[in-house]
DNA sequence: CGTAAGATGAAG
DNA sequence: TTCATCTTACGG
């Protein structure tokens, strides 16, 4: 788990590619679930679109904690998205992790999302904590409690793999590419599209 | 205070 | 394409 701390102590830009690969666990008392990530966005307190662009609050709290801190956060009023925070404590640096090739616990997640197949169990950053039973209790709590797990891959990705694209459902900066995809895996989600290289 | 706008998903 | 659903932040 130390070794996840140290990509993410070098900043949301820097660790959110460098998470692709990387296998997420979630322990709970209903088993393991998880998946290897294979899409991931950045964001800075200097980005419009992020949450800590005005600033710490009650809500982005965890945003500014120090990396490894779980920011979790509920959008449209119920979804729950899975953010970790990065970079040095107090800059409110954050990565959203969108999107799982599940790998673990294929019932227990089915159960959860009902009766979707794999290719729909973590492909989208709400049907992902559906699967793996993440809620906003866990906001503010840290991967060292062990609850949620980052295990690196064997290899490291090759570098051609990991395309960097423009972030999805937001409204501002939008442009910024800075939303890190694994090519070709039909796990990562938004609308039917080729994963072709593009900017 | 009132209210509009979300880091979305379902349907597929 | 629409709708479900609700917290937060901002305008007045």
């Amino acid at each position: 788990m130390h070794e996840a701390l140290r990509v993410l102590e070098l900043g949301a830009v820097e660790a959110a590619p460098a998470l692709l690969g990387w296998t997420l666990l979630a322990h709970s008392h209903d088993g393991v679930t998880g998946g290897i990530i294979v899409e991931s966005e950045a964001y800075r307190q200097d980005d419009p679109a992020s949450h800590s662009w005005r600033g710490r609050s009650a809500r982005n709290n965890s945003l500014f904690e120090e990396a490894g801190t779980i920011y979790i956060y509920r959008s449209y009023g119920l979804h729950a998205m899975l953010n970790f925070s990065a970079g040095p404590p107090g800059r409110g640096e954050g990565i959203l992790i969108r999107a799982l090739e599940p790998t673990t616990g294929f019932k227990e997640m089915e159960r959860r999302r009902g009766t979707d197949g794999p290719l729909f169990l973590a492909k989208g950053p709400a049907r992902l904590t559906q699967a793996l039973g993440i809620t906003l209790g866990q906001d503010g709590t840290h991967l060292r409690n062990g609850r949620l797990e980052l295990v690196p891959p064997p290899k490291p990705l090759p570098a051609a793999t990991v395309l960097a694209t423009p972030r999805i459902g937001i409204s501002k900066a939008a442009q910024i590419p800075w939303r890190f995809i694994v090519a070709g895996s039909p796990y990562v989600s938004g609308p039917k599209r080729l994963n072709a290289p593009r900017a």
